[in-house]
DNA sequence: TTTTGTAATATTGTCGACAATTAACAGGCC
DNA sequence: GGCCTGTTAATTGTCGACAATATTACAAAA
């Protein structure tokens, strides 16, 4: 990645970063390896890639121009993360879920968001509420007037917020990494206004658990928060036959 | 690792593979990067590297006669699985951590293990039941006969079973991965015969619960059995003041 | 003796080339 | 016509060399 234009393959659109990403300590220097990991990272959680894709290594090397060494590096991470799908000489692919998939990664994804909901009801740090707060006002306001991309993007960063306050690091990872293969899905399960203002008022339902000093409830509620959203984005995958 | 000699750097005793690992299927040809990875990450496990001991990627390329470029993917894979951390331009390390991170590490186990424990119970599957079973006898046998290595060694591997039974792909990685990080603590959290027969019972109150068609008790044996487990390796590790 | 700056060394990062393997395709055979 | 088989093209796997960077050793000064 010389040059920071790069990007020509890829849709010329260059709002990456929009999502935050990794187990990055904060803003460090990123290696090569791992800045070419998360604009692919990036393009494959916003849907620019398809699934089942294939990514070929001389394409994006030749996109970043640099040598396939980093590349194949960038690809494992992605791996690690669960985005692509690395095949033994058969190289590497969008990762593909059918819905019993999708069903098991939303499984375990309540759980650990149950388990950050409640560490972080337990430490209760300020500036971690601070956050929270502000998080559900802005999902509030866009459950009214915004749209499903606005609202799912609000979503997904609340929930990362939730990791992080939980102030366990794997934990945190592990979910980070959840939530990115769950995005997709996710969208589709908040495509309608009534499930966007259930997934509201869960929200407002775990917000007020943290503040009242319940980890319990928080779990609960979390838990509930994406029960519902699996629930709804498994019943449209099953709908639409995308076995 | 053209001959399967190897090993120079390395303790000379080569018994490997003791340990079941990876997400890999079963048992299929791996590339040589995850034979390499395999190797190494079994060796961590097992102790014969020390936490926080610098690997060095001409070492490990000149111990199993390939250049580093597989090396290079080998350290990105046990990245991945926890068991090393790669820092920019300064190599790679094998993980070692501090009290609080390895009962962060084991906080999220006792989670997932129970949820997996609790998807075991709702599946029921035959084949996995008669291993479950088998694998408590040879438990409490060792329990009573055996010293502290086989034991932990025993638990560690019906706890891999207990995941396999979940039947969640996701799931049994993440636990298997869990595992791997924490068996260095949970050996130390079973070296009193006196742990060992808690563990015991713990394991025959699982299998109950299992059998008799109780999910939401076997995830509360589960997590309890984790939890012990926890509490003393956490308090041992306070003690001798590893922080 | 401790500290600090500089040089030497060791190690990781990246590259381009070649080897090995897989996938695609054309031609022959039943 | 469909299926097998050998050839060709495309892609991944591995390697050794060089560049960039970090670590160490050492010496000089405080």
């Amino acid at each position: 990645m010389k040059a920071a234009k790069a990007a020509s393959t890829a849709p010329a659109t260059d709002f990456d970063m929009v999502y935050a990403w990794s187990p990055s300590p904060s803003a460090q220097t990123l290696s090569l390896p791992e800045q070419i990991a998360e604009r692919i990272g990036n393009a494959i959680i916003q849907g620019r890639y398809e699934p089942g894709a294939r990514i070929q290594e001389q394409d994006v090397a030749d996109q970043f121009q640099v040598s396939r060494g980093p590349v194949r590096e960038a690809l494992r991470i992605l791996e690690r993360d669960g985005l692509v799908q690395i095949h033994a000489r058969r190289g590497a692919q969008v990762t593909q879920l059918n819905v019993g998939e999708v069903n098991d990664l939303f499984e375990v994804r309540i759980s650990l968001i149950g388990l950050a909901a409640r560490l972080a009801a337990e430490r209760r740090d300020p500036e971690f509420l601070a956050k929270m707060r502000a998080g559900v006002e802005r999902i509030s306001e866009i459950a009214k007037n915004g749209d499903a991309d606005a609202y799912t993007n609000a979503v997904y960063r609340q929930n990362l917020l939730l990791a992080e306050g939980s102030g366990n690091r794997f934990l945190r990872n592990m979910v980070f990494s959840l939530a990115h293969q769950t995005l997709r899905y996710s969208r589709l399960g908040l495509s309608t206004p009534k499930r966007r203002a259930q997934s509201m008022r869960n929200w407002r339902l775990l917000l007020a658990a943290i503040q009242g000093n319940a980890p319990k409830a928080a779990q609960e509620a979390a838990e509930k928060l994406v029960r519902d959203s699996r629930d709804t984005a498994v019943k449209m995958l099953r709908q639409e036959k995308v076995e």
